[in-house]
DNA sequence: GTAGAAACGAGACAAATGTCCTCGCATCCG
DNA sequence: CGGATGCGAGGACATTTGTCTCGTTTCTAC
């Protein structure tokens, strides 16, 4: 699990081995099952999470429990709360592994140590928070300008992976459309060829 | 223009009247005429605009012409294109004048400068992305789970003074439905009571 | 390997939303 | 002051999307 996730930053960060040591040392590896969770709306998000294998989703549920995915997480990206993650106030969403995952998890207060202490790692950290912030954008674009088949064609273009990977009604919850209506689209596409 | 951002700015950082002189030597004031603009698709976005007074929409276009509007802004917040500010690329966003407004801006070399320079105004930065960020999340939560009604309803409720001052079309374009929708919704509101 | 659960697709119908059009009113500007 | 324009409303109809339900297939855990 750190191994994976060393390499990892190693490609995206400029850091000396010392520096990996001392990320390492606050790293608390985990491993979650599927269906297993990592938070419950109402607890409070201690950690910021690293997937070194796997796959993750972040969503809220509403009155009826229908279910709505915040994100999908894959092998090397993050996830957490981010607002229960900084101001320790309960969350409203659920963390749950879509697959078998191995996660590496960080406490704030020791990310905070490590990032005020290795340069590399911070600008790393600022570089995925713009990076996130376009994304976000993105969706909010697609959202509100796009038809259902436009957004799931785009899906499946910028997630290729996990649109494989994640049942097909957690795309339609991450999209936004019932599951019905995918399964009308994907049908429309294989007729329209 | 820059006394209302001076005013505004010393209530949300700690800054001493040195910094603020600093901020002012590099900011530009501009007023906008109604239906002015401030960016067109395809140049590069120079500056991080904070409006004074007025109201300001930032909107992307697609192949038919249809309009959509990715945020509004009135007195005391900011806009740009992240994108295009942060790595020099051109725009694909526009950016206009909904009422006569007036602007302060500064360039990213400056504003780079002030932020190294005053750690107080790194700070409310700091804040500024974390706040955009939850909202950012939240709007998509609202997007993919909401109806149209809902998303009308929480769009009045969180900026009760845009819903008044923007025209209804273009608070149709901002949830991502059209005006004929919102019409309805508004109709069946008033019946309803 | 097998039992149970999960995922998928689809029919029938209902509801929501979009498109295209016209109208009327207010406002703005020459 | 008068014509142009922007804006909101709404009728008529088409299209999209959702709901409910069922049966089949596929996956998974033991």
């Amino acid at each position: 699990m750190f191994p994976e996730f060393a390499t990892y930053i190693k490609a995206q960060a400029n850091l000396s081995d010392h520096d990996i040591e001392l990320i390492h040392s606050k790293a608390i590896e985990k491993k979650l099952r599927r269906k297993e969770f990592l938070l419950h709306q109402g607890e409070v998000c201690r950690y910021k999470i690293f997937i070194s294998k796997g796959l993750i989703r972040t969503y809220a549920t509403r009155e009826q429990g229908s279910e709505h995915i915040l994100r999908f997480s894959a092998e090397n990206s993050w996830t957490t709360d981010p607002e229960s993650f900084e101001f320790d106030t309960p969350s409203s969403l659920n963390i749950d592994a879509i697959e078998h995952s191995e996660l590496v998890l960080w406490t704030k207060d020791d990310l905070r140590y490590l990032i005020t202490n290795i340069p590399g790692l911070k600008t790393y950290f600022d570089k995925l928070m713009t990076s996130s912030g376009s994304l976000f954008r993105q969706r909010i674009l697609s959202n509100i300008s796009s038809t259902a088949e436009e957004k799931y064609e785009d899906f499946v273009k910028n997630y290729p992976e996990i649109s494989a990977r994640a049942p097909l009604h957690m795309v339609a919850s991450y999209l936004g459309v019932t599951r019905k209506t995918l399964t009308r689209i994907r049908h429309a596409q294989v007729k329209g060829k």
